[in-house]
RNA sequence: CGGGGCGUAGCUCAGCCUGGUAGAGCGCACGGUUCGGGUCCGUGAGGCCGGAGGUUCGAAUCCUCUCGCCCCGACCA
């Protein structure tokens, strides 16, 4: 490609909205365009690389088996209905009417429509498994896209399903999967960790999310190096001392006028906010629930909607509070609650003699036990893992590391084949439903962290499998000088012929310029045809990722060391 | 949706406080100059100052309302 006719702009400035390096990058690098808060356009070069991104998945994908299907963006509104998740997924599904006034989605994903698919087809033990694939557009409408393409509405996705007879077919696939992943992540050079995930609305019994680590990330990673243990910390477990226990085991009410942080209760009372339990009130579909906790310690909301099974989940308004505890917010505790339910997390099943609030404006009880004085619904793990928590396994202090999902996986069970009547005549007795898998992959999310991994101040350093291209081929000053024009010419003839993928930089413009440009967009393999090149004997050869490495190599060399040093990088 | 911020040339921004002929740099076009790390000089095109109301003799500037965008939180590939 030539780049002089190419769509391909680069720009000094960085665009005002763009707060992550590789959104920054993509943009300055003429790879993508913003129409609207997390829409985008892909330009000729930023193209290039999805595409490439894509090459790998298909490879990867149809090497273990999957099959490659495409299903539509517009999905008619009953299969969601059929599933409940027209009514469950919520405001991220967009919605829209066509022109009878008939209910429709933009697909964010494709359970519904793939389950569909299959039901039709397959109807015996002996067509299973099954591995369907698309990569696809899909619509989510986020909250609040941000940070480029990392949180799109619109976002390229590879998504797979798979179907099963029985549980060990199914987990026979989801580690194909699981490798099929890691070779993939691998493949764009990226550093990552698997982790253990909780499967949100999408549901299913297990999951494992592929993080690659970066500042930047999005996902906290609860990490133990001495076990392997690995998981979001939306998910994360650990296990806590329980706290010496204060004396007495006599319930008192005590005065705490004003305070109403845990910190000031404590200091007041003389005890450690661990031998505290606080006590949140949370609304939720199901009705008002109370939280107990350690004092110290904070609620993860993810696991607590798990347990409730709830499809919503907030803090409750204050005068929810002061419905359930007959006091302003800041006294609420487990002793004389109205409420639905009452959670305490598992690390408060030991605690004795505790202190908590006493449902009672200024007042705070001590010498409190569970079930002489406040009867639980459940206990149940509902705690925020934090940093230097101990490891289940090793006992070792668990790490933080922000991460990028880029994958997903889950296992699916028969949720969606039960409630779309998936069904398959078994080897033996009634007809079942099928087991499922899902699996997806964000490619644009993927080339981004791509990016945040892979750059230096002068811009990007493309991992040569998700290049745009190979080569760029730079002449200086051609149009001044014949003998450089007509090598680069030669040159670029030449390596187009032997297969190369090169951007050819035959644009009139000072030299300097061209280096800037051609360290933004961060091809890895770099040409320069000069005069002074020329006069050394041929053309100067370097590689982004060691830019002061340069070497003059023969004009008819040149061919054969590109092949060297793709060999190198490959 | 809650909290914070920003909308002025294609891009990055000044001007707004204190109302009075709409600016700079980059980019683009043309001419010259330079030619291995964003050369330099000159000329030029390019604006409904996000939109709608209001105040005023007069509004980019003050007031009200709207729309859009960005950041922090809840959601997720």
């Amino acid at each position: 490609m030539r780049w002089s006719q190419y769509f391909l702009y680069t720009s000094r400035e960085v665009p005002a909205d763009a707060e992550v390096i590789s959104h920054q990058l993509m943009s300055r690098a003429g790879m993508l365009r913003k129409h609207a808060a997390g829409i985008y356009s892909f330009l000729p070069f930023g193209l290039r690389s999805m595409s490439k991104m894509m090459g790998i998945v298909r490879r990867e994908l149809d090497a273990v088996g999957c099959q490659e299907l495409e299903m539509p963006v517009v999905q008619p509104a009953e299969l969601w209905q059929e599933s409940k998740r027209w009514r469950k997924y919520g405001k991220e599904l967009l919605r829209v009417k066509d022109r009878h006034g008939r209910d429709f989605c933009l697909g964010p994903t494709h359970e519904e429509v793939v389950t569909d698919l299959v039901r039709r087809n397959v109807k015996s033990y002996r067509q299973l498994p099954l591995n369907l694939y698309q990569i696809q557009t899909k619509f989510r409408d986020e909250i609040r896209p941000r940070f480029g393409l990392m949180r799109g509405r619109e976002f390229m996705m590879k998504d797979a399903y798979s179907f099963h007879a029985d549980d060990t077919c199914m987990d026979d696939v989801y580690q194909a999967m699981h490798g099929a992943y890691s070779r993939i992540v691998e493949a764009c050079g990226l550093d990552y960790i698997v982790v253990d995930a909780d499967s949100g609305t999408i549901g299913g019994s297990s999951s494992h999310e592929f993080m690659v680590l970066a500042d930047t990330g999005e996902s906290a990673v609860i990490r133990c190096k001495a076990s392997g243990y690995a998981a979001n910390v939306e998910k994360a477990v650990t296990k806590l001392e329980t706290p010496e226990a204060p004396a007495s085991d006599v319930l008192e009410e005590v005065a705490t006028p004003g305070l109403t942080t845990v910190e000031q209760v404590a200091k007041h009372l003389g005890v450690d906010p661990s031998q505290m339990v606080k006590t949140l009130i949370y609304e939720h579909d199901g009705g008002i629930v109370a939280v107990a906790i350690r004092g110290d310690r904070e609620v993860n909301e993810v696991k607590l909607k798990n347990v409730l099974d709830a499809e919503w989940l907030r803090l409750a308004d204050a005068e929810k509070v002061s419905r359930a505890t007959n006091a302003p917010v800041g006294f609420a505790g487990p002793v004389g609650l109205s409420v639905d339910r009452l959670i305490a997390d598992t690390t408060t099943q030991e605690l004795k003699n505790f202190a908590c609030g006493a449902n009672k404006v200024d007042a705070h009880l001590t010498g409190v036990n569970w079930g002489r004085d406040a009867e639980v619904t459940e206990f149940a793990d509902v705690l925020m893992v934090v940093e230097g928590d101990a490891d289940v396994e090793s006992g070792e202090p668990l790490e933080t590391f922000r991460g990028i999902e880029v994958g997903h996986i889950f296992k699916l069970g028969t949720s969606y084949s039960e409630a779309m009547n998936c069904n398959f005549a078994a080897e033996e007795g009634p007809d079942k439903p099928m087991i499922m898998g899902c699996y997806g992959l964000g490619i644009g999310r993927t080339v981004a962290a791509a990016i945040e991994q892979n750059h230096d101040k002068d811009g990007i350093i493309w991992p040569l499998p998700l290049a745009p291209f190979q080569v760029l081929l730079s002449a200086l000053n051609p149009a001044a000088d014949d003998a450089v024009r007509e090598v680069a010419e030669r040159l670029y003839g030449d390596l187009e012929t032997a297969g190369y993928e090169v951007l050819y930089d035959d644009r009139e413009m000072s030299p300097g310029a061209k280096f800037k440009d051609a360290d933004l967009i961060g091809l890895p393999l770099r040409v320069v045809v000069g005069s002074r090149s020329l006069s050394n004997g041929g053309v100067e050869f370097s590689l982004r990722r060691a830019p002061q490495e340069r070497e003059i190599v023969a004009v008819g060399d040149i061919i054969e060391r590109l092949g060297r040093a793709l060999e190198e990088l490959s």
